[in-house]
DNA sequence: ATTCAACTCCGTATTACTGCGTATTTTTCC
DNA sequence: GGAAAAATACGCAGTAATACGGAGTTGAAT
């Protein structure tokens, strides 16, 4: 990298304490200098426009507009700034539909600051970087199971899951979906069989987690 | 505050990056001393031994032992040192809860540095601390509801509540809590009446939009 | 036209859970 | 120390869900 001039970074996190403690950090790298915050995606957005950071360091969850949608704009309105993902969740699916979206890295909030650095440096170079858990992730994702170990539920499973998880039993979901009060028995049976999970409780669990149904 | 004895702070948050980043921030004050760190509550408690802080800063959602847990241990063996609550979250049943365990303040991470720094002095020589939004939710919970319309649950409840929400059915759950499966089913029942919850998918749901359980 | 997956429905036997009741022992609190 | 709340335990009739099994229909693949 350029010694002498400094990889000017944009901080957004709607946290002010998390996003004063990663800039204090980084302010003490002499080569890193960042020139602003943002605690949305909006914010960020309107303040890349003044600021033309190099890199966008960037939290997905955010109120007003989240890291997704942010990246998305970024790569529409300002695509020479590179945009790396700082996030909570080793989450593969997050991993997948940002990468999709253009962002140029994903590190996962516990690296320590000198793996930060090193990936602020390494998309700054036009690189893409991972942290260790997600690229660990990405890998089983793609290659550990080519027909796909996660056991995929039909259109109709997925309703019914849905309508379990939402708090239904089976009868009201037969009513619901106007089939027999068997069929969604059956279809309760081949969900329980697919994911391994044999509690009602269990299923609704599976369901919020992957976002199925809102809470 | 005494000038010439910094504030020992021992900094618990299993985020590598986090803490490094508020470490970072804290060790520009000149009298607040960053004297250690920990990734989750058992750490923190061991660490919290050897190096005798004056004031904890921890995060409520970690491995291993979460800071609820982290607290009461704390209060239970080290009771001289202050416990300052890290979260994320503007959450009623949270604050109540932590601060029945003794914690001696709540502090969003959507303050400044500066209100942090703030509330490490104020709960060092003694007094508690609510950042704003933290304050505002305590007030509304102990006045706005005067009966409490909210149903609340008993320990015993919750941590049924949790077992079912994690997927295990009764037999499961009478075995790691020890009692019969009958009390389980009493316990059930009772939840179900306080909660107006009739499937056990619903509990499992209410449970995670309550936060007793992680995903 | 055949094949396949998804969706639908049902029988039977078993198990789990519900709803309502009661009762004893701890804990907690004043 | 005594009242109140919580936790524990049990009975029992009834309902819901599960775990097997089998089978007919439809629509898309092509």
């Amino acid at each position: 990298m350029n010694e002498h001039t400094p990889i000017r970074v944009l901080l957004v996190d709607d946290h002010p304490l998390v996003r004063d403690g990663i800039s204090s950090r980084l302010q003490e790298e002499p080569h890193i200098e960042v020139v602003g915050q943002a605690g949305n995606g909006r914010e960020a957005i309107a303040r890349a426009h003044e600021l033309c950071p190099d890199v966008v360091l960037m939290d997905i969850t955010m109120p007003v507009m989240d890291g997704l949608e942010a990246t998305r704009r970024f790569k529409a309105e300002l695509p020479e700034v590179r945009v790396l993902i700082l996030s909570m969740h080793d989450d593969q699916e997050y991993i997948v539909k940002l990468m999709h979206d253009g962002a140029n890295g994903y590190v996962l909030k516990d690296v320590s600051s000198d793996e930060l650095i090193k990936a602020i440096e390494a998309v700054h170079q036009g690189s893409t970087y991972f942290s260790a858990g997600a690229s660990q992730s990405l890998f089983n994702n793609f290659h550990g199971r080519p027909g796909g170990h996660e056991p995929v539920l039909t259109r109709r499973e997925e309703t019914v899951l849905r309508l379990i998880a939402e708090g239904q039993c089976n009868k009201d979901i037969a009513r619901s979906l106007n089939i027999s009060v068997r069929t969604v028995e059956t279809h309760r049976q081949n969900i329980k069989g697919k994911l391994d999970i044999h509690t009602a409780a269990g299923l609704a669990r599976y369901a919020i987690e992957h976002k199925l149904v809102a809470l």
